[in-house]
DNA sequence: GTACTAATCACCCTTAAGAGTGATTTCTCT
DNA sequence: AGAGAAATCACTCTTAAGGGTGATTAGTAC
């Protein structure tokens, strides 16, 4: 079998040579590139057209999170896997809402890591949100995940419905007789529970899972 | 059977004259009040909840379009008949956008007025925007409906569901290989076919539409 | 060959949106 | 009584959105 063709992305040449030792280790994977910054991200992954793409978030020049939505925007079939340290897994959200299908932590085993790579190469790891949850829970260094996730209350859900109308700020902020600031609070709020980024992506949203009737 | 409660709203003295002459002949009518600008016409609504509100577009402070849609959202079972002269045609798209029921040229006969107030009122007329259509081959003064309700083209289509992906212009140039300023064009272009005034709109059309997949 | 349209790009301008931060009040749970 | 959540409002700041206007190119229709 061809081994797996990997671009490694990250600002800090330590890491991608902890991340080059390990893999190197197998003969699974054959690194093809290695870029610093997400321009370059996007640049090598057109050129080189690997199979995986491990992407650090924090970079100079672009991030790995825009750079992980160019990529895939431009070519869906190339895998990316985001990599971070452990103490900041808030960003496993973003990371997978702007099309990453993994998420690997720096610091666990390089078992850990060929698994984790070989299963995900072969399709055998369907990373989806809820899968992301159980990774979460098998790596129990107490994170920062703070109030996401926590279900939208009933004033809330009632600013959704309003926004996914097209009604603007203003004109919800009249209707529901409370000020403007207030309607931005509500739909800040919103917007960081379900992960979302503006209003039409909440609209899409609100759609697709059946809020509006 | 009770009179009809309606509330005139134009900034115009004598085009109020004129509509209170022609209602008052006529004893299925009374005029409950009349108000200057949209600001009073949601006020005078508030106070008097007239059955119909007469409205006009053209006004100071507030204009009759912006007062219909307050009106529509605070008070959704109060009926609302734009008034407007017969060269400007082109609002009538907007009025029955922002809630207006209905529609009516000042430089009507008195009789027609009559009649289509009182179908009005008893909800025989349900003016959709097809009925609309037909409303406007009656009167055949040459109006200004420009290129409207052309269909959208491919590229546009293209377009609309990456915005109701919830994808910025940026984003969307970038995947289209376009300049941001040619998916301003194309959003624009789009809306204005679609009579919408904003990308969330833009969204919820999409969807309720079955343009999404 | 000319008229029409789609698609592209550009510039200006105003307002809406959204992030960040923080504060107050009320209610509930314990 | 005290903790925590929900709802409210406020201020700043940066950027995105959208309207207005206009121009060019290429393809199509008649």
């Amino acid at each position: 079998m061809q081994p797996f063709r990997i671009l490694i992305v990250d600002d800090h040449a330590h890491a991608r040579e902890g991340i080059r030792d390990i893999l190197e280790e197998y003969e699974d994977f054959i690194i093809v590139g290695e870029g610093t910054n997400g321009q370059e991200a996007i640049e090598l992954t057109e050129k080189l057209m690997p199979d995986i793409v491990l992407m650090d978030i924090g970079m100079p020049v672009m991030d790995g999170l825009e750079a992980t939505k160019q990529i895939k925007l431009q070519f869906p079939y190339v895998k990316i896997v985001v990599i971070t340290v452990s103490d900041d897994i808030t960003d496993l959200f973003d990371a997978l809402k702007k099309g990453a299908q993994g998420y690997l932590l720096k610091n666990l085993q390089s078992e850990v890591w060929y698994d984790y790579l070989r299963a995900f190469a072969l399709d055998e790891v369907p990373m989806s949100k809820e899968i992301a949850f159980q990774i979460l829970k098998e790596f129990p260094q107490e994170t920062s995940i703070k109030k996401l996730d926590t279900p939208l209350s009933a004033r809330e859900l009632e600013v959704l419905q309003l926004v996914a109308k097209g009604l603007s700020n203003r004109d919800i902020s009249a209707q529901l007789f409370i000020s403007e600031h207030t309607v931005k609070s509500h739909l800040k709020n919103i917007l960081s529970k379900l992960h979302l980024e503006n209003r039409v992506q909440l609209t899409s949203y609100a759609f697709q899972n059946g809020l509006m009737n």
